[in-house]
DNA sequence: ATTAGCACTCAACAGGATAGAGTGCTAACA
DNA sequence: TGTTAGCACTCTATCCTGTTGAGTGCTAAT
């Protein structure tokens, strides 16, 4: 892999990524000013076919790259893109919009990331904090029903509404509300759920409302908070790829991405530190093996959260993407921090 | 318009709905048992044209029904199909599940609704409720930020984080929030308003941080809480439907559903009570002008709350969707009743 | 090692012939 | 007077064919 193979495999990736058409020698030879002629050019991708890393769709057409190709050029060719002034703009007037709560900034940031990358974004959201219980309250509906608000000193909210077989009265739950809130505090959810099943429940066994109720509470609230919020925008992007033209390959993406579950494992696989990017069938997903996912992780005081991610066609701008998702990664990390711990 | 013309269209709006191809005259004599000939179906045929209610994609092509066709086969000639032992298991199913809060039963109910009829599905839900305050708290998270929760006597949530500008002591916090509960309760939203706005703040101007976090309430969580939340499921399966072949179509179709307020404002036309349907042009937005909208209301304790809707092209099964839609709306208010009420 | 030249390949496009579905019209029929 | 068989006509869809042009691989000359 001399040099001039590296340069002409660069070029091949930029034309290609860029018109949507196989890239011919002489394109090569005239746009991009290597200073040698198409037929050198030529042999060259002859090369670079053998070694795997540009294809041809079919014989006498340009090349174009492979899965391995793009893999090299992200690995060893790609520069960073600097972001336009114009983008910049769009991120700072999103990030200093104020009083709007974890739900709403994610959100947005969704819509912001899909709109100046014109691909698909994704964000995962934790559903359950790893910090301690700040505050555990119970707010009675009726009576048979009541909301759980659960704050950790991380400033997660986790809240839900229950059911109950039997009427509480307010006044009682409010009691057991305190009871819990001293109980509880300061507790990891580990030891909360714990707390909760094992002491609480059998200390107050001839309770059977309480006993029921706090059986309840673990299993509906904190069982079933694990896992990830999955927040996706700009799937429309998508039809405007050429590659997506097939109605076939469009049905089998937007089926792949109506799963949460599929999205999740999207930007969950094995990764290392910092921004992953994940190109064609290295996803092994059904309907995922013509796009690529270039994902990152969003901090908290250094500590990882949560994932967001751009997913698009395997023929991807992939240094513009990647300078785009980590500039607003940063941004949204800042805010948060900003937000959840003033 | 005498019987047998009814007759003809009917049979032309059933064999297109299910094939998709323009219906001709021997097609109908053959398998709708008329007793005539195809030529007489022809002169038949030349009338409904005439009239309106069908037309020719070109000359020497089979016909299909104009939206006014649909409109009279909608109004006049349609019959309720019942609901396959199948599909009355799925609905069963799914509206027994138990503890599952407003959001989740919504959520399911629009991902059935959408499996049901292989159409697109629309739920939408008020974020306010206009029944009277039944409870009101302030839930401290850090000392700048903290929760409100307010519950109507009908049984709505309507929750929110709110920033402060200064800190607030999680006492003095819950101060507020026992005076704010004994001074709402039992009054209605705009009561809630006003009385926040005027006598409360006024009463309280010498205390700078309530009088502002009394104005942050009434803006922030009243005000803003106006309008619906939109559920939308099944997209995909419009893919499925060959007038949608053509991705410019499509294109225009998915850009519209994208925007909240435009799918809202399919549900919420001028409409009389009971089931509506709005067919192609009558809809006379960008990218549904083929496509036709069913929507209902469920309601609580006989009063309207929110809408459902399903969305096709204009040739879809009308008789199966309205019966499909009717159903689970049904069900829908059912459950809500008992939760919400008990 | 590079390049000009040339024969070869193949998708894309355009034009033309053909088939077939469906119509409208007319004349015969009950 | 309503119905029907027959027939000419229309128009799309499809298939086939020839042509064009982009691009390649190979060879021989530089």
């Amino acid at each position: 892999m001399d040099e001039r193979k590296k340069q002409i495999l660069h070029a091949i990736v930029n034309d290609y990524v860029t018109t949507a058409e196989p890239v011919g020698s002489r394109t090569i030879s005239k746009k991009y000013g290597l200073g040698v002629s198409s037929a050198t050019i030529r042999n060259e991708m002859s090369d670079l076919e053998e070694l795997g890393y540009i294809e041809q769709p079919y014989t006498s057409a340009g090349r174009i790259p492979s899965d391995k190709g793009y893999r090299y050029y992200v690995d060893c060719l790609m520069e960073k893109e600097q972001l336009t002034p114009m983008e910049m703009k769009q991120v700072e007037v999103l990030f200093s919009r104020k009083n709007a709560d974890l739900e709403q900034i994610v959100q947005a940031t969704c819509h912001l990331l899909s709109q100046l990358t014109n691909y698909t974004s994704i964000i995962l959201v934790p559903k359950r904090s790893d910090g301690s219980l700040e505050r555990i309250q119970l707010i009675p509906i009726s009576l048979y029903r009541f909301m759980v608000v659960i704050v950790s000193d991380t400033g997660f909210i986790n809240q839900r509404v229950l059911d109950l077989p039997h009427p509480i009265e307010p006044q009682r739950l409010q009691e057991i509300s305190e009871f819990l809130q001293k109980k509880l505090f300061g507790l990891n959810m580990e030891q909360v759920n714990s707390t909760l099943l094992e002491e609480i429940s059998h200390q107050f066994s001839n309770h059977g409302d309480f006993k029921n109720l706090t059986i309840e509470l673990v299993e509906q609230v904190l069982m079933k908070s694990t896992g990830d919020r999955v927040f996706l925008n700009g799937i429309i992007n998508m039809l405007n790829q050429p590659e997506f033209r097939d109605l076939e390959k469009l049905k089998a993406l937007f089926t792949s991405l109506e799963e949460d579950q599929i999205v999740k494992s999207l930007l969950k696989k094995e990764r290392k530190e910092g921004t992953n990017i994940s190109i064609g069938e290295e996803n092994s997903i059904q309907g995922i093996n013509h796009c690529s996912v270039i994902s990152t992780d969003y901090k908290i005081n250094g500590k990882t959260v949560g994932s967001v991610g751009v997913l698009g066609p395997t023929r991807m701008n992939y240094s513009k993407a990647v300078s785009i998702l980590e500039h607003v990664t940063d941004q949204l990390s800042w805010i948060l921090e900003k937000i959840l711990k003033k």
